[in-house]
DNA sequence: CTCCAATGTGAGAACGATCTCAGATTGGGG
DNA sequence: CCCCAATCTGAGATCGTTCTCACATTGGAG
């Protein structure tokens, strides 16, 4: 073997195979696919020529093959709207956590909530074979497309949404519960007048029904329903009758509508004293037309906003908020998808459709304050 | 070939291959991957009983086979620090977006800054054998484990940092000229004494050199580094001399001393008139240290921070700041990564090492004043 | 009518790891 | 001394796709 001439090697040599290690070993490919692999018998001498032969080519184990043969890939899929939303970065994150102490990598990609992109997203993702898909579906009616994962042996987890009608497994955080023990600080507070402003999926809007009796929402579960719900829920439990001018449900998609709708709010006869924000881009809109309006908060109206981001420690006041905690969902689901994958077709011991609550937070900080 | 019966079907029914397509359109596999392939010869009518094979199947071209045989995966890397964070996870989108017009997958993996869990990525991705890499490296100067890939045949390209002596390209900001442009600015605006709070690696802090002519820092290019080097440029051009007690770099896994670093420089004998904070934490941690103690700005004292973080026009004043384009940096990596695949093993026609510059932009907002 | 190009098709060989199975070589008990 | 179990090894099939090559079958030109 003459050595090459360094300055001009091939540019592409390609990575050492089982084979090559086979060969310096001096055993054939099979012996050294059981000592690699741990399995069968193998002399002492045979395991210390072939580790030998390993660690001098410096071999890896090509997974494409490894896929090919076994259909597991280590990979796993996480179909989201957008990776640079700071929810689902940090769910991002603990799922990527997870997935390292399981051996398995992430492949993400964006929908821009168009079904669309989810249907070829879902297709791509079985294509390249990966173990499980997180998903956060954008409608939680038609999945036909999830579905068609699951039938094809495919582990699914449905993150933030749950859908209506299916096995499929879900993490959700306990939107109402928290909402309705905020709206429940404010009404303890004195508020009785409290506006919920709240972006919900143009295509598939909580479906509000203010009976004389009951106020409810009817449909699947999704995070701006259940908040609704929560908000419902709080009121009717204070003996408060709620008024449809202070729901504003304004399309996640038509941003301008946002601060128009606070703006309504503030020009009503009799407006509210406080402000429940449901998600982090109302809180924003709201936060934004209050100070540039000179507002004061809370001392002319109290702000009780969604998601813990940066910002609401930074401006002053301090905004109080409901925190979904994205990291902690990234990582159930994570952890729900690698227990079904370990269970793999056995027969799962529970119900189908295992659905995982994770307890979302109230943290009070200066932004609400007494109703006068 | 009976209808099985509908409730109790098989658990995992295997995706059709391209066997079944080629069984059920009556031709052989080769035809039938002709057909598909779009090359040789095929008959009309061979042509139609395929494509109606591969309809009636629902039949998709199983990736993982196809790289086998191809070697190309349609699947690149990034590695990045953490995707949790806001610069990382916009050029992620960034990336994506392109990956997904080039028909190809992202797969993430995150350091948390630590060089193992580098290496560690790195071995992973080529075992994934992936088209190619983008990267954020923890250390400009140890590069083994990166120029190990290039010498695999796999395209890298190094986004916000750039390697020293290797042929590897980067993209990265124009970090120095953006923070030139804006120290001179504040110079322009009267003041004189300006101070540096910048985080820095540990490893590899910018090695300051004051001396009476010129001051330089030496070294390989990361943001840190440049701006440092902006900012010293400016001043020498002002003919300022740089005072080493107006610059401070702090280790960026050490955020308290971020906040003790601020106070610092407030109680100097002769302290600054404006503060350059040259990454978003050490903006965040001023902006904090100075609200706290009812410091007016930019009454009291300038403030010019990095970073467009959303919160930067959420506080009052509203902060000026330098900013990185960070989803335009992905997306002009990961171009420049699917260029390299294309002309793969190619020669380059231009020299090794290519270097894309993206321009900074400043956003003058209310945070600065003229020095009194 | 012959021959060759153009056209159409299928058998089979990769790619690399895994694993079954059959065969080979021990050694110890009967 | 024989036989069977235990121990060890390698040949070859498999996963699904792609593509080369060899082998038909045309039709038209000579």
């Amino acid at each position: 073997m003459a050595t090459e001439p360094g300055s001009r090697e091939r540019p592409k040599r390609s990575r050492p195979n089982i084979n090559d290690v086979a060969k310096r070993a001096g055993v054939s490919r099979a012996t050294a696919s059981r000592v690699l692999g741990g399995y069968g018998y193998s002399s002492q001498e045979v395991i210390e020529r072939v580790n030998q032969a390993v660690r001098e080519l410096g071999y890896e184990p090509d997974r494409i093959a490894r896929t090919m043969r076994s259909g597991k890939s280590d990979v796993i899929g996480f179909v989201c709207a957008d990776i640079s939303d700071a929810f689902f970065s940090a769910a991002m994150r603990g799922i990527c956590d997870v997935a390292l102490r399981e051996g398995s990598q992430v492949i993400v990609m964006n929908t821009d909530d168009r079904a669309s992109q989810e249907r070829q997203a879902t297709k791509v993702l079985l294509s390249h074979k990966v173990d499980g898909i997180i998903i956060t579906p954008i409608a939680v009616r038609e999945h036909g497309h999830i579905d068609a994962v699951t039938r094809a042996g495919v582990p699914v987890v449905s993150l933030d949404r749950q859908l209506s009608d299916s096995g499929i497994d879900s993490v959700v955080a306990d939107n109402e519960a928290a909402t309705a023990a905020a709206i429940g600080h404010l009404i303890g507070l004195g508020h009785r007048r409290i506006a919920l402003l709240c972006s919900v999926q143009p295509e598939e809007p909580p479906a509000l029904r203010i009976g004389k009796v009951r106020a409810s929402v009817a449909g699947p579960s999704r995070p701006s329903h259940d908040r609704v719900r929560g908000y419902l829920r709080a009121l009717s439990a204070a003996g408060i009758h709620p008024d449809r001018d202070l729901i504003a449900l304004v399309p996640h998609d038509e941003p301008k509508r946002r601060m128009q709708a606070v703006q309504t709010m503030l020009e009503l006869e009799d407006p509210p004293t406080a402000l429940f924000t449901a998600d982090s881009y109302m809180t924003k809109s709201a936060f934004s037309l209050l100070s540039e309006r000179g507002i004061a908060i809370p001392g002319d109206i109290s702000l009780l906003g969604f998601d813990d981001l940066e910002w609401t420690t930074l401006v002053r006041p301090r905004i109080s908020v409901v925190v979904q905690p994205s990291y902690e969902m990234g990582r159930a689901a994570a952890e729900q998808l690698f227990a079904q994958i370990a269970r793999n077709g056995a027969p799962e011991a529970d119900a189908r459709g295992r659905r995982t609550v994770v307890p979302a937070r109230f943290l009070e900080r200066d932004s609400v304050a007494p109703s006068r």
